[in-house]
Formats: C-alpha cells, structure tokens, sequence
DNA sequence: CTGAAAGCGCTTACAG
DNA sequence: CTGAAAGCGCTTACAG
C-alpha cells in the first residue's frame, strides 16, 4: 500500500529522527517520557502499524511459534489437538507470539521432510503437538530453533517435553479404588502401544505392589492391535471388583461391554478412565476420570517455548504437569461379598 | 544464527551473482536451465532456507493469511471452529500460505481493537472464522488486506464470504418432517443472534408458509443470550410434534431435556439438528441433521482468500455452499393420535 | 542470459 | 537525551 506509514513519516511529522521513533515505540531507553509519549500518541493518531517483516530481518526474531500437529492426529472432525492448538495460540499470543499451526501430511511424516514454516524461517521456535514417527522426530530435532514436545515424549531424547504426570495420576487413580475396599483390580490398555498407556499401567501397578495386590496376567487387558484401532476387550474370569481403563473412550466401552452382558456398573464392579473427555460424561454412570489439567500443560508449554527462544541454551528436560481425579459415580465402595 | 546460509552464499559458491541465484529458485525467467539446476542442487545442498522477512520487506507479501476466531466461539473444549480452522490451515499450505490464527478477546471485540497479526504487518489477508460483533465487523473492514467473512454474513456489507446455503437447507430439511406427517413444528434458536440461526429459521418457515402449518411465537424458542451463552429452553405446551434446532448441540440438548421429563424421541417427538457435529452421533437416539459440507466451504474460502490477495480488485460476493440431509433415528413419522 | 545497484523499514552500535 | 550510518537478505528495474 502507497499510503501505509512508516517511522519515518512519524519522524518527519515530528521533527526528529526515525531512531528515537523506534526507540519510543519499542520501550527503549535514551528517549525523555515527555518524547515518547509524543511519538505514540502520533503513530497511534496516524495509524502507525509495525513492519513485522523489517524488523525481523534486522532482529532474526519474528515472534512467531510454530505448532506441527500430525495429520494422523486430524482424521477424526473432533480433533482434540486441534482444542490444545487454539489454546496455545491464545497462551502464545499473550506472551506476544503469534502461532502459525502447520499439519504435517502423512507424506511429509513418511519423507521426514522439515514443515514449510520452518523452511521459510517463518517461526523462532516450533512445538510438535502429539507422538510422531521416530525417524521424523530425529529429522525435527535438527532444527537451528528451540523445540518443544507436547503430550509425548521420547526415550533417549534431549529434547524439552511437557507431559503430564500419567505414572503419578494412574497411581493415585488406583490408590483411590484401593480406598474404596478393591482388591482385585484390573489394567485395561495396551501396554506397548504408547508412552502413556505404558506409564499409566505402571503407576497402576506401584499401586497394587504397595498394597500387596496380585495382577495376574489375565488382569492386564490387551484395548487396541498395531495399528492403534480398538479391539474387543477379553474379560478376565472371575471378574475383577475394579477396572482401570487406560482412556475414558475405552472405559466407555467397557461399560457398555459389562453392561450388555448384565453386570452393573458401578454395582458390581467399578470401572474407571483417563482424560476427562466427553466420552466419560456421555457414559451411563458417568466416569470417575483424571483430568490432565491440558491447560495447565499448555501454558507451561508456552511459556518454555518463549523462555528458549529467548535463551536457546535453556534446559527444561521432562515437565511433567500433575492431573486431578475427578469423582463421578463410576466408581464406589466394593460391595460386600456375603449378603 | 551464524551458521545461516543465505543466497549470498549460494552465488559465491557457484561463482555467480545473488541475482542469479534469486531468479534460479524463484522460477524467474532469465537463467539457464542448466544453471537453474545447479544452483537448486547446490542450495539443498548447502541446506539453504528463504528468508522470508527479508522477501516480505522487499514485496510487501508475507505469504501468510491470518484467521480470526472470536473468543466466545472456544469457550466449549470440542469448539467447532478450531477443527475449520485446521482445515484451512491445511488447504492454506496447499496454495502456499502458512495460516496464522488469532483469538479475538472479549476484551478486544468489545474494544473494537484489530489483531496483532495485523497491526504487526504479519498477514497479507484475513478470515474471520463466525460472526462477530457489528461494531468489531466494520472497525475490521477498514483493514487494507483482502478479507473474506466465513461462515456468516453482514447485511448491507460487501466484504466477500463463504456460507452455507441455510436458508436452503432448513427449507428441505423442514420439508422432510412435513413428508413425515408433522404438523405441528417448533424452530429452537435465537433468531436474531446470528444470521445462521435467522436464515435456518427463515428457511423452516418458508417450507411452514408453503405447507400452510402455523407457528406460534411459543413456537419460536430462544436458545441463548445475548452473549451466545445458552440457557435453558422454553418449551412449548401443548408440545409440538417435531422441533427444527439451529444446531446439533440443542438438539442434543433438547433430546436430553425432553427425556428427563419423560418424553420419548422419536416416539412422541421428532427432533432434527444442524450440522452433523459430534453432538448429532453421542445423542440418544442419534440425531437427522444437515452437513453443511464444511470441508467444500473451506476449499473455497482458501481460493477465494488466496486470488483476491493476487488481486484485490476482486470481488466474489456471498459465496453459497449446499448442505446435505443426513437422515438418523431423531425424526420418524408423526404418530396417529388417536391410539 | 547475467549482474551491479538500489531500496524495502527497521534496529543496533556508536558518536555527540 | 538525540541522531547519522550501516546493514539484515532479499527482489526489481535496469544495463550490458
């Protein structure tokens, strides 16, 4: 546009120099209160607006975020990642960043090809929302920017990470039905699927060690093949008094499981889940769930970003953000055996 | 960093002039094939990145589109918008633009203050993503890049939008209830909160008019208040035979009401929804609604946003896109009266 | 087909 | 407290 105002024209309007324009304007020293206060008054009155790209090229800042979601993480039309993206932008924003969000397609997982925004040194540092391939991880890590993992993180790697605390949440999880007067318990969830399956079927089971509850094998029960798609869940015989589910979605399903074969929830048995999503209130009886506290990750996550791009050398290693039971009828007092 | 490559670099590596280099990886004319090749192999070889500041300085395009969400749209986790918004962000990259995503604050719409992404120079168009308030609407028409409404439209403005055709939709949609014997139809929605929920009510009403069926203002029911907040529906008594929701959510919502006080669907009453959103499937029974085929409106919208940044003299209007009836259990025939 | 020069709008040393 | 000068890495118009 011909007639979009620089500092120089602000500096022209007022007699002095674009120097001390950017100096007012950018709260820098070497400028008297009475000056800046003149100069943003001026650029406010003649609709000054900052050249982002000018002073990126002179800074290497640009005050941009990038936020890579896989598109495996997208199929479904409620993608919960896209929920966290837009809360971290609004995190991001109020640290003075902008996110730019960029789907990696299944194509650009498979060819670990680097995102546009980095390649185009649109970003001062990227966060990676969700598990991706390992060989694309490895790729994404030699990047000359900060990086941050979100929700995941892996073995070996030096790469920050924000996750939450699934082997503590899963271990106060149990410690709660154990309260309740459950001996018999049972882990449902694959437990070389994922990290976080894994580490909550540990806290789990430092549980039960503690009380000096068995798990027998057939209490470990396998929700979903190589592919990551749910399977029909066996159920041990005799039952256990308690499930603990490793997600509410799976949770869900187990209830309905019990449910169509006649044994009460939360009556007989006890189920419990993970994540606090909306499958564990659209469930009859709703779920004794853990929340992740994904806000709070979120803006932990945000922070560290910023934090590092301001610091490159800054080492956060694995935060891990503490989750919150939350009661709800799923779950109760083991009923007594003899009538 | 110190160790960044630039096109600089390239040139003196080959022995030629940055020119050369610019015109060779831009697809400019005026350089051999031959060369063109080399310095392509050279600059992934040298692991070269564009600056894209530096570009932007010099042609005053940032290759960016920012998306405006307004905050009263994500209060709810499974917010609609942030899924469009993933999908545009994606169908974005396709034609070479990074999407950036900005909420607007209550605080900033009510202030009528404009987007960092474009106070600071970030982007070279805009898309609200839903309506906004009037005044945050006219105070973002003045901005000097392309903008394109999505999703909703202003009376008497000539900003350029991509909707869906609701009127249309809701004519048919009421159409089908007719065919199914229903007489007696409410419309539940605020009609005078957004122009989605007034054009899927004017669409009801016509297939009424059409059908010489009377609508009662008890027949009208508000579903939210002034700040999009819903609250508790009205219902009508006697009851009508079927109810028209502006959107999936109320309809579930309705359906959950109507059996508490035990009022079966589809039994007694029909129930239809809008949008096909996660709400029509967790509903019990699940709910006939209208897809509004988001994903054609998305496409759309990246065109059209991205031609009219090529030339802003464009001009496209109300852009309409067709939905489609996504027939489920919540609407059956109307049931004889008379037992 | 190739390249020297100018300039986009800032910020950062540095000098006064 | 204030400002003149240099330069970030590109692209464009122009000259050869």
């Amino acid at each position: 546009m011909n007639d979009k105002i620089n500092m120089e024209d602000i500096a022209r309007a007022l007699g002095i120099s674009k120097v001390s324009v950017s100096k007012a304007l950018n709260g820098k020293e070497g400028v008297s209160d009475e000056l800046r206060t003149k100069v943003k008054e001026t650029a406010e009155a003649m609709g000054y607006r900052l050249n982002n790209s000018a002073r990126s090229l002179r800074t290497d800042r640009q005050f941009n975020v990038g936020i890579l979601i896989s598109e495996k993480f997208i199929l479904d039309k409620e993608a919960y990642y896209f929920t966290v993206c837009g809360e971290m932008i609004r995190r991001l924003d109020e640290l003075g960043y902008s996110g730019i969000m960029e789907i990696v397609t299944y194509q650009s997982e498979d060819a670990c090809a680097l995102p546009r925004l980095y390649n185009e040194n649109k970003v001062d540092g990227i966060i990676v929302l969700g598990q991706m391939h390992g060989d694309y991880l490895r790729k994404i890590e030699t990047v000359d920017v900060p990086l941050v993992f979100f929700d995941f993180y892996v073995n070996h790697s030096k790469t920050d990470c924000v996750v939450s605390d699934n082997f503590f949440s899963a271990y106060q999880l149990t410690n709660r039905l154990v309260a309740l007067g459950h001996r018999s318990i049972a882990y449902v969830g694959s437990i070389r699927s994922t990290s976080s399956i894994q580490d909550r079927f540990l806290g789990c089971y430092k549980s039960l060690i503690e009380n000096e509850i068995a798990l027998p094998p057939a209490h470990v029960i396998e929700d979903r093949d190589d592919q990551g798609r749910f399977i029909p869940l066996a159920l041990p015989d005799p039952l256990p008094s308690a499930f603990v589910c490793n997600c509410d979605r799976v949770a869900h399903a187990l209830i309905n499981q019990l449910k169509a074969v006649g044994i009460d929830v939360p009556g007989r048995v006890s189920v419990v889940g993970f994540d606090n999503s909306i499958f564990s209130t659209i469930a009859d009886p709703q779920i004794t769930t853990v929340d992740n506290n994904v806000e709070e990750m979120v803006r932990t996550c945000a922070r560290i970003i910023t934090k590092k791009i301001g610091d490159p050398e800054r080492v956060y290693g694995r935060v891990m953000v503490s989750g919150t039971i939350i009661d709800r009828r799923s779950a109760q007092a083991v009923v007594s055996t003899n009538p």
